[in-house]
DNA sequence: TAGCCGTGGAA
DNA sequence: TTTCCAAGGCT
């Protein structure tokens, strides 16, 4: 077992000019933007910032991180609000167990920190939400200390300077060596912000602007004029569209109980849970090439055709649509309610693979997003609790 | 580990 | 209209 040489590539492989930094960092304090974050080093302030810049553009946080202070000055004020308080400061931001998770660390920060946020890698990454790029933002940002993040990007600005040849996903242990080999130990929190700054604003996903680049001639991409190749796009399946039909079947003829016609679904893409019957739309969104009641009918058809021959269904009306995504399918249905008008009297005892929806279906296999994003969009058009079938 | 979590802006 | 996101973390 000779580990020892791979060690010794990937220390190879990493960029390690320290006028790399010299030079972002010169370029950082002539164009740094003026953000709110930037005034204060409170450990505090800068916490709350990068949970709010998670997958958040700046000017959308810039009015909530403002009230947000406001109403919680410190970590205190923060761990001993109510949740409701401070999800409703978050409210319209998006990714809320970011706030719930926010207020559950300056829990933890206030009662095993004495209010003092940790200065070891270890004990941040143990608070909650705080994870492997945050807990390098703070520490490095609010204390100088020596630890370089890795963001989206940093990842991208990397893949760019090295020309990585491949998907950033899988690089991850090789980004954080290189953006630890270039970071600079003097100001380490200005380093960071000055790559995410570089990336945000300038080695911007698509054209980069590389004549405004204070590295471009330490970037390989750009010195090879390939800068548009990286970072290497990750394999992904070309997506394809589908149309289909779904139908809500609700038999209202069983006692008092109202239930929905499901089957194991035995479609490529759904096995195994149930489903609602579905068919392929014939040609198109069936608005146009199955309108009105004759065409529901005939997409019916096609399904027991297949399925269940005998059962019949009228009364259709149209819903609307949904969209639903499986691996790389884009589904588009067209959900049509109908009702249960006569079916084979041994229908329900005998076929194991078709059923109406019970307390079985529901405990043997669950129910699928699909099914519940069809109720959802039955619900918004004909108001809830108006089936009674237990799902 | 891949899917999920929200929203609004840009191309 | 559709697509791709934007200073990730959790499960």
């Amino acid at each position: 077992m000779t580990t020892q040489p791979r060690n010794e590539r990937l220390e190879d492989a990493l960029v390690r000019d320290p006028e790399i930094s010299e030079q972002l960092l010169r370029w950082y304090d002539q164009t740094a933007r003026d953000l709110p974050w930037r005034k204060s080093s409170d450990p505090y302030a800068i916490w709350v910032s990068e949970i709010m810049l998670q997958q958040t553009r700046v000017e959308t946080v810039r009015p909530y991180y403002t009230r947000f202070l406001e109403r919680f000055p410190d970590v205190f004020a923060l761990a001993s609000a109510e949740e409701e308080d401070v999800l409703s400061l978050w409210s319209g931001l998006g990714y809320y167990s970011r706030a719930r998770n926010l207020r559950r660390g300056a829990g933890v920060v206030a009662e095993t920190h004495d209010g003092r946020f940790p200065r070891s890698r270890s004990e941040a990454l143990a608070i909650p939400g705080i994870g492997p790029y945050t807990s390098a933002a703070i520490l490095s940002i609010a204390y100088e200390l020596p630890f370089a993040v890795v963001d989206g990007n940093v990842a991208r600005v990397l893949a760019r300077v090295c020309r990585l040849d491949v998907p950033l996903q899988r690089k991850a242990s090789f980004l954080e060596a290189q953006a630890e080999a270039l970071l600079s130990k003097e100001r380490p929190g200005d380093h960071n912000q000055a790559m995410m700054e570089l990336g945000a604003t300038v080695c911007v996903p698509r054209d980069p602007r590389c004549d405004l680049c204070p590295i471009g001639e330490h970037c390989q991409a750009h010195v090879d004029g390939v800068v548009d190749a990286y970072p290497s796009p990750p394999p992904r399946k070309e997506t394809v569209a589908l149309e289909l039909v779904l139908f809500l079947v609700v038999d209202r003829a069983v006692g008092a109980t109202e239930r929905l016609l499901l089957e194991r679904g035995n479609w490529p893409l759904i096995r195994h849970l149930w489903i609602p019957p579905i068919v392929e739309s014939a040609g198109g969104p069936p608005d146009s090439s199955d309108a009105g009641q004759q065409g529901w009918a005939n997409a019916w058809n096609r399904w027991t055709r297949h399925r269940a021959k005998g059962l019949e269904v009228g009364g259709w009306s149209h819903l609307g649509s949904i969209r639903h995504s499986i691996t790389h399918h884009r589904i588009r249905f067209q959900v049509v309610e109908g009702t249960l008008q006569s079916a084979p009297s041994d229908l329900w005892a005998t076929r194991d693979d078709l059923t109406v929806a019970t307390e079985r279906a529901r405990e043997e296999l669950g129910r699928s997003s699909l099914l519940t994003k069809a109720l959802a969009l039955r619900d918004r058009v004909k108001g809830r609790k108006q089936l009674e079938f237990p799902i």
